[in-house]
DNA sequence: ACCAAAAATGAGTGATTACTCACTTCATTA
DNA sequence: TAATGAAGTGAGTAATCACTCATTTTTGGT
């Protein structure tokens, strides 16, 4: 995959093909590096611009504001991280084929976004550090929350409760647990420890063998 | 508690009284305040200056620089975030006396720090904010970590798997998964989703049992 | 009441900020 | 190849930035 193919791939919402020129591509590259480095505030247009081997001017004939480039950035973004949700089959898949059981299903999942944080780190860095001061990127990410991922998930716990296989405690209570044991990990591994000696298919394993005895319905 | 006695209790270290100046104290809260609100980088010495009620040459007679300011709320801080491990007395406490089993010794910690991230919600976030792009913060929490945490978790986890109540889990991971889980429920409950209703004290005794669920000793 | 030291002030500094605009260069198609 | 619109440019703008310093005000000891 060539420099600017990741980019287009990760910009694009619905299979649209974006059309990205050439300096264009350079301008969101250097962009996401640097907001990712020194956040969003403490970032200046021109060191975008030089970085990214542009006029500053040419920075500002694409998006009208600083801020207008940042969410050109962070609103394609917000549907990949939501992605393994997104399909229309997902619910279906779950049920009949795929996985036999919820933890095959969060072995998935959380391998699938293992991957994905891998992958486009420096964008996880800019949500970590600027979701916090922009309530609109909050609310965009609410939003697809609930639209998209809530009650797809809902229903997968309640098939699998249903099946005996999880304890029957609020559906909420475990899809947030269990968000917060994938995310917690990747945030440990890729941003709060990264240097430290990870045997990650391992600690996957462990973490998901932890979650699924602290989930499982007894007796 | 009055206005100021919070803030003097915060910014003692080591029980040293902190002599605070009336205009001192106000420069100490506005920052607080406008560095948890807009961030580091997007707040401006005028901005403290005017909502401390006090000229912004103020601020400079007080703090060289306005990094300065930031540091000298982020440092005495990390130690309360550190406190509950900080007393001499605390591994004999937890295997003599205090703590019949590791999921006590849990409770008691998820307690105690529900009640300080509730306290100081606002250097919370400042925490949360500033450690990704001032990397001198991060190195302190490190340091802190390694020199007053790990070593006391590691014998308190080595106690009790020697007691044969949690799994034959390497110290590293037990202690990972068990901070993660509590401040995933933290940050969930004070930062991320703070206006859904919660039901704390269910909620947190929910967040315990999954966890010991997950770590105790199979057989 | 007096004075010296400490604290507080706010106008002023040069640097940098996000953004504009008159202009040039490039790409496409007639 | 000439025409046209889009893409790119960079000097220029007012506003704001962190920080300074000569001056004034407050404080505490006698």
């Amino acid at each position: 995959m060539n420099d600017e193919q990741w980019l287009q791939e990760l910009l694009k919402i619905n299979d649209e093909e974006v059309k990205l020129s050439d300096k264009q591509a350079k301008i969101l590259e250097a962009a996401i590096e640097m907001f990712a480095e020194k956040g969003y505030a403490a970032t200046s247009t021109s060191e975008i611009a030089k970085r990214a081997g542009v006029a500053e001017g040419t920075i500002f004939r694409h998006y009208k504001t600083k801020k207008e480039l940042l969410m050109a950035i962070v609103t394609p973004t917000i549907m990949k991280i939501a992605a393994p949700f997104l399909a229309k089959e997902f619910v279906k898949e779950v049920f009949e084929s795929q996985y036999s059981s919820y933890e095959d299903f969060i072995r998935a999942l959380m391998n699938n976004r293992y991957e994905f944080v891998k992958k486009y780190l420096p964008m996880i860095r800019i949500f970590w550090q600027e979701t916090a001061f922009h309530s609109d990127i909050k609310e965009q990410i609410q939003t697809v929350f609930m639209e998209n991922i809530y009650g797809k998930f809902k229903r997968v716990i309640d098939h699998f409760q249903q099946k005996g296989e999880l304890a029957d405690l609020p559906a909420n209570t475990i899809i947030r647990m269990t968000i917060t044991t994938i995310v917690g990990f990747l945030l440990t591994r890729f941003i709060l420890l990264p240097n430290l000696q990870w045997d990650d298919e391992q600690e996957m394993e462990r973490t998901i063998q932890m979650l699924m005895h602290g989930l499982k319905k007894e007796g």
